[in-house]
DNA sequence: CTGAAAGCGCTTACAG
DNA sequence: CTGAAAGCGCTTACAG
């Protein structure tokens, strides 16, 4: 069985408050007693419980990532932002997977709040209506949002509706005039803010729009940013509007599969994604860069701040993305210079 | 201020046993004592403290994935799997992120073990000497092995030495007898099986092995499984060795920085991979395909089963990973036919 | 169906 | 420097 700090001041001879103390690093400990502490507590395996040691300390030294789905690209890189700076603090980190949709996805995430596992939170691209934003507001729990922004909550997150502009406008100014868009999971507010972007684009360049270019591909799943909802799409794109001249990809991962529909259909026009995930570079993939690992990193700061000052000014820092070109726009630089 | 089960029971005018057995579908409380409780507990934003509820309950619902390095496609497919399966099964996950090297390696493993902040571990991709293992092996706690394996503890893998062999082998059947390895971190237990593979497809086709076809990248960030690691590999491959005229590549991450290096460097030889990630099969890579989604859920129900039965008996699951022939080595199946 | 009470394994003033 | 004791917020026999 495992012991606890009962068995270890027994066998040492001393109080439990010793005990808790050798391990609290407290200095007012002798060395002679730290030392017998801790050489029971090694002979038996011995550390002090999390749970217990929350419970009586409200420390926990942890906090929690609250994500909407695993496994995606763009979370683990940001996942990777939080874990280098959380490791270089001491904290620990807890990942929350809100599984739900509709009205359980925010009760979902009303619960993992309220259950206080974790000291801080960091949400990342959860979108919630404002119903929801005040509601969670009232908790007296900090939160970083990140992805995402809203009133009264730090946030991290980058321009959407700028990025997508950029690269649409980029197109539109080499000289392209049906340019198609591969959206994703028109719900989700990043899309949206995209697609008003790409709209955007068009208009400053006095070009019409056809709607119908925006397409996406047959599948849901991840909220369709999967190299699979890129495939469908380009592929959904190319046979219905054979017109379509260059192409803006709402994430990387999709323009692989878009990427792929090109050429198993012999036709290649300029693409640029979104996101630049590591495997961009290598296939030369131009995209609209998220600088998702200091994402992470900043708003792990911004929490931790937070946490150690209640009353300090909110802060919502808003990127710029920038936009890169690699093979897969080949050309559009002379055209644009003609 | 949170409010805590006395306020509660206080203003339900309830004894603080009754909230309790209301948030814990105890069906001894009447439906009216349950809704009175339920409604105040809604009023204040209540829900039972996770930590208190452990202390308590000494049960968590908490499993905790403990991984060398997070942001790693092999890990996220990985973590994909898991989530998957607790999510269906009501626990939660915790991440620990070991750091460490040498020494201090083995004591975070150690220390996050006795902390008990779960009830069951999955140990993934952590390699041990076997004192190490043997000194965890007397902790009550259940640990499962992702990617490892151990006398004694449950664990989920992949032959890692068939793998690389199946994968030489048919390169070498191919007609192919310069064969070159793309290696990464050498100490690292998959790497020396799969190294071990590699060689001993040699030794079968009886043809004669230069060991300075094994090659890695000049960097050992993520223990080399890198695009990066897999480019400089590359390079290096081609440029002290010409006479190269295939390539088995230790994962499939590397292996579209060794693409990419070949296409900068103009040559182009049959190239397979390992892992089979997502993208490899948009960018048709051929590779050696590990069930890393499986893995993770299997890894997870072996645990739970475990914690469930202690007395179970040790279950060691070996997966034989599949060749999965694409474009990356298109012509192979035409030679090894002749 | 409900309550009083002990206990989970720690931390932390308060004394000395 | 060290100990006795209260308390953290729950759960769970044990009674009734």
């Amino acid at each position: 069985m495992a012991s606890t700090i009962y068995d270890i001041a027994a066998k040492a001879g001393v109080s439990i408050a010793t005990v808790s103390r050798v391990f609290n690093q407290s200095t007012s400990v002798s060395q002679k007693t730290r030392n017998k502490v801790l050489k029971v507590a090694e002979s038996v395996g011995y550390h002090p419980q999390a749970y217990a040691q929350g419970l009586a300390s409200k420390k926990l030294n942890t906090i929690m990532a609250v994500v909407p789905v695993m496994s995606n690209y763009f979370f683990m890189e940001i996942l990777g932002g939080i874990q280098d700076k959380l490791t270089q603090l001491g904290y620990e980190l807890s990942i929350f997977n809100v599984t739900g949709t509709g009205d359980s996805f925010f009760e979902q995430v009303e619960h993992v709040i309220r259950r206080r596992a974790a000291e801080g939170y960091l949400f990342i691209s959860i979108h919630l209506n404002p119903d929801q934003w005040d509601k969670l507001q009232k908790y007296p729990v900090p939160i970083t949002l990140v992805d995402e922004f809203y009133d009264g909550f730090d946030s991290v997150s980058v321009d959407n509706v700028q990025g997508a502009y950029t690269a649409t406008k980029t197109l539109l100014d080499a000289g392209y005039k049906r340019v198609g868009m591969i959206s994703a999971l028109e719900s989700s507010k990043p899309i949206k803010d995209r697609i008003k972007g790409y709209r955007l684009a068009f208009e400053e360049s006095e070009i019409p729009l056809d709607s119908k270019l925006i397409v996406c591909g047959d599948t849901d799943y991840r909220d369709g940013f999967t190299e699979r909802g890129g495939y469908t799409a380009m592929q959904q794109m190319i046979e219905l509007h054979s017109e379509v001249d260059a192409c803006f990809c709402s994430s990387d991962i999709q323009a692989v599969g878009a990427l792929k529909a090109m050429e198993d259909l012999e036709l290649s026009i300029p693409l640029i994604g979104y996101d630049d995930i590591e495997i961009s570079e290598y296939i030369g993939l131009s995209t609209v860069r998220q600088p998702m690992r200091d994402m992470g990193s900043i708003a792990t700061q911004t929490l931790l701040d937070r946490m150690k000052n209640e009353g300090k000014a909110i802060s919502q820092i808003m990127y710029s993305p920038q936009l890169i070109l690699r093979k897969s726009t080949n050309g559009i630089l002379k055209i644009s210079q003609k």
